[in-house]
RNA sequence: GGCGUCGUGGCCAAGUGGUAAGGCGAGGGUCUGCAAAAUCCUUAUUCACGGGUUCAAAUCCCGUCGACGCCUCCA
């Protein structure tokens, strides 16, 4: 039974989706108008993981990540650039999508646009002001009314009393309370605008992603996903808005991953200690990153340093050993030796849906796959054919590809293939004739070249990596 | 100040009432010409601190200290 963390309830809950086998999952994507970072990644890969894990358990998994392409930051950038602000975000809407295929995340089944959402958004907001939750307020912004919601403040467990309190907020001219919230917003001198029945203008941030929600998903959905940073105001104003319009429960499990650390702080373009997707791809794999974040807790802080990416890094060559095929003079296991690695495989799988069920508790998974590696490379060493380790490596694999993990060794092309292997003959020969110098010293040139070379009784085996 | 998450070995991190998974690092062994990889052994009598409940607590309760996030755009 898979229990899930629900930030509205604040506690670990059983999961039970509203139609069966089908589960309805929303996850916030980002403001395109910059190279998106690392902790935009860690958000894309903690809830990849959590679509693959739904669908391994049998659920067919209707996934909509969305893309914020009209904001005042877009709008901003582009006048900076020169550049129309529709053709910036649709840049980096592709420089995103390739990202993520780039970390190996899973297409979204849709991924909705507030620009080509507008008609949707506008008959929201008029059923918003037909029911009283908003109001044309004179400088031609719609606002929400939030006093309109007795539940508001809900999820993020806030009382609209404390909020006032704090000197910061300041009251909107227009406002008729201070924590009313922008569904439209009046275009302001030569800004990109939509014609509407206040004028010309723009979505607020909020009411986007229930318009959205509802093209894609119907009134109600089973997950509502994102970062821990967008559960105020954002996701309180989304339920606020969908909820006020449907009379319905919006989403029945929320799941907000962690921050991104680095240095202690978080990971923003506000902060400036940014590390960009492409950069860290640039030195690492994908893998690499995905197990950084499989190590972790996906609600708790994630850090990223040397020390916790050089371990990440060391933990998936260690996986990509299990899948090392067999000496080449295996004599062959045993009965009970083989029955052992089956048996190892099997509770491998077990132990890892165990972890998973458990709130997606992905370091849990992950020692399940390093139990089975293990039992793996022992019955290798013990002299196990590739047929013996073969079915044992397709539930390795098979596990490891529920955690989105792809494991490949990296391929040359034919040419640098065919280079390594002359040095490699040259150096068996050199070591046959024990000219141990030379011997390193081919083995020093292969180094440089990203070649890492095993010598065992029945000769080398060499790989890229 | 308010709300929330959390504080487990040198580091990352599971575990939420019955006596500390896993990984990285470190030390030692097997293997090797030497390495590398793999594998084996060792590495927390103890879970921020102080009280309390209980036959029994890292796990529950109270308090203290500390970290991070949100309260303003943010994955």
């Amino acid at each position: 039974m898979l229990k899930i963390y629900n930030t509205i309830s604040r506690k670990t809950e059983e999961f039970q989706t509203l139609e069966p086998n089908l589960v309805k999952m929303y996850v916030c994507g980002v403001t395109v108008y910059n190279d998106a970072h690392v902790g935009h990644a860690m958000s894309a890969l903690v809830f990849d993981i959590i679509r693959r894990y739904l669908e391994y358990r049998g659920y067919t998994v209707k996934h909509v990540m969305n893309y914020t392409d009209v904001d005042d930051k877009i709008i901003n950038r582009a006048k900076q650039l020169g550049e129309d602000p529709l053709k910036l975000s649709q840049r980096y809407i592709n420089d995103y999508a390739s990202d993520l295929k780039s970390l190996n995340v899973l297409p979204a089944t849709a991924n909705p646009q507030v620009s080509q959402t507008m008609p949707l958004i506008i008959k929201f907001i008029e059923g918003l002001i037909q029911k009283e939750h908003a109001y044309a307020a004179s400088n031609g912004d719609v606002y929400f009314r939030v006093t309109s919601d007795p539940d508001y403040g809900r999820l993020s467990n806030r009382k609209l009393d404390d909020m006032q309190a704090g000197a910061r907020i300041e009251v909107g001219e227009a406002k008729d309370h201070p924590m009313d919230f922008a569904l439209w917003k009046a275009a302001k001198e030569g800004e990109i605008s939509w014609d509407s029945p206040w004028g010309k203008g723009r979505p607020g941030w909020h009411i986007e992603c229930s318009a959205m929600n509802l093209a894609e998903l119907g009134e109600q959905i089973d997950i509502h996903g994102g970062g821990n940073d967008l559960i105020f105001p954002h996701h309180e104003n989304e339920i606020a808005q969908s909820e006020s319009y449907t009379g319905k429960e919006f989403s029945r499990y929320w799941v907000h991953n962690g921050m991104l650390q680095l240095g202690g702080e978080k990971m923003s373009k506000s902060l400036g200690n940014i590390v960009s997707i492409k950069e860290f791809l640039s030195t690492r794999s994908a893998d690499v990153m995905r197990m950084l974040v499989l190590n972790g807790t996906y609600r708790a802080p994630l850090l990223f340093n040397d020390e916790t990416l050089a371990a990440a890094e060391k933990n998936v060559e260690r996986l990509k050993s299990a899948l090392r095929p067999a000496s080449s003079t295996a004599k062959g296991l045993a009965a009970d030796a083989v029955s052992t690695l089956a048996s190892a495989a099997e509770s491998a799988k077990t132990n890892l849906i165990e972890a998973m069920d458990s709130d997606f508790n992905t370091a849990g998974a992950v020692a399940a796959l390093f139990e089975l590696s293990k039992a793996i490379n022992t019955a290798r060493d013990n002299g196990a054919t590739n047929e013996q380790l073969g079915l044992a490596q397709a539930s390795f694999k098979e596990l490891a590809g529920v955690l989105g993990l792809k494991l490949e060794e990296k391929q040359g092309s034919s040419d640098q293939d065919a280079q390594v292997n002359a040095l490699i003959v040259e150096r068996t020969e050199a070591r046959k004739q024990k000219q141990w110098a030379r011997s390193d010293e081919i083995r020093d040139q292969l180094k440089e070249m990203g070649v890492a070379i095993e010598d065992s009784k029945d000769g080398t085996t060499w790989r890229w990596g």
